[in-house]
DNA sequence: TCATTGTGACTGACTGGTCAGTCATAACAG
DNA sequence: CTGTTATGACTGACCAGTCAGTCACAATGA
């Protein structure tokens, strides 16, 4: 409780970026009635105090999700701070929780919204797709690389790499809405290309997950290595997509 | 919501396993009071100081790095407690700081000291081996899968993937101690193999992560999703070295 | 039109708790 | 007794989460 207020003496003041605002800049109180103690706390600091402006919550939960992706990004789940994703979304720390019951949920939300769209557009296209399976790999090696490289989606992978053995709600979430989607996507796609007898290789069937290793390289190697060793994640799918398939025993149709 | 669940990990770990041998021989807390015999100053108010079994330096360090892996690869960097590797290590938080500055000197040695000795017997066994080179890769994914997964060293890669981008210096060293030097082996390999005639394709020369994509799939699938989804690294591993081999044009040689 | 009251998004100082790192002290070896 | 090694209580900082309070705007009514 506030009321119960502090011998003066007291000093703690964080001495932080973000400055505990002005002391006390006199202003004794206006009508309260404020038994026991004058007081001389508090009191409002009055300053250049910026209030964001209002928002559709739905629009101001978009704001926050944008900013706590960047800064879990930078941090990783346990070193980002709170305080730090508030002043990116340009509002204060309490606001956050207006929105977000705890942290976790917060980095639960952000994962769950980053997810969601991916997957669908590629399921439905390769329903439709008129052309060999050569090309609808190359296409979808091409969409992901997206994904996983130049989105900002793509620190969701390192993210869930990184902390998922911790929130292994969070891990299952993901598996059901991303890893287990794909996979059968994958499975999709070679399961028509055996039928049509484009390729003979089941491996492909039994471990999609091959497929798609190459990609999960890619996503490392841009945060840990980009900066020693670049890596030409296009020219290196090409030549995935070019093994993988002559492994699997492609032939022209 | 399926979702809400545990955030970070706040279990006081067990600190048996490492065990330095004896020395703090349990008791603890745990209630027993034991008032029994001789002893006597074993009701220990505050002096009682239990002592750690004198080490030489070197297997000191050698249990304090054991204890940190555990904790880290439980915890994460930001979140592990020194207490905990302490604990763990069967001394007190403040011995730590005998072997090793601070947290950050921790987890460098940890890696570093992880890293060292699972390359070199491969380089020297490549340059010596005498079979085909599909044998050698095999032997070589049945080594790595071993590292990669079932050792305790796996959660390495985990930490590295997780925070390596905040630690540049240690990313750097892994590159060079690890990524490098298994690139440069794989592209040996490869090198040798078409230089046989075993294989016609360069793709594996250009782009040697393609070999070991699914190893890190593999290390990554462990602590995510077996749970969920379990894989048979074996079998993905032994469906991947078909796949590559024949991708890259493989022929008897 | 202007005052009053209601609403709820927004604020940030504060609390309670955690933990890295220190250091006076204790135990031991020789 | 003396130097070396180990200890753990302590300090200082830090941060998630709370909550009493603020403010802009909307609705109401005079």
């Amino acid at each position: 409780m506030p009321i119960r207020d502090i011998p003066p003496n007291r000093s703690p003041v964080s001495p932080r970026e973000v400055d505990s605002g002005e002391a006390n800049s006199g202003e004794a109180n206006s009508g309260k009635v404020d038994f026991g103690k004058a007081d001389a706390r508090d009191v409002a600091p009055v300053g250049a105090r910026r209030r964001a402006e209002r928002l559709e919550p739905a629009q101001r939960r978009r704001v926050i999700l944008d900013a706590a992706l960047a800064v879990f990004a930078e941090s990783g789940f346990a070193a980002a701070r709170m305080q730090d994703v508030a002043a990116r979304a340009g509002i204060a720390k309490g606001t956050l929780y207006l929105y977000f019951e705890d942290k976790a949920a917060l980095f639960e939300g952000l994962v769950r919204d980053a997810v969601d769209p991916v997957l669908g557009t590629m399921e439905r296209e390769l329903a439709a797709y008129p052309g060999s399976t050569r090309d609808f790999l190359t296409l979808l090696f091409r969409h992901l690389a997206q994904e996983a490289v130049h989105s900002p989606r793509r620190h969701i992978i390192r993210l869930m790499l990184g902390e998922g053995e911790r929130f292994p709600a969070l891990a299952d979430f993901y598996y059901r809405e991303v890893v287990a989607r794909g996979l059968d996507l994958l499975r999709a796609i070679n399961a028509r290309a055996l039928q049509r007898g484009e390729i003979m290789s089941d491996a492909g069937l039994r471990f999609p997950q091959l497929l798609v290793a190459p990609l999960l390289v890619a996503a490392v190697w841009e945060g840990l290595f980009q900066r020693t060793d670049p890596l030409d994640v296009s020219a290196m799918l090409d030549a995935h997509a070019e093994v993988v398939l002559r492994g699997l025993g492609w032939r022209e149709p």
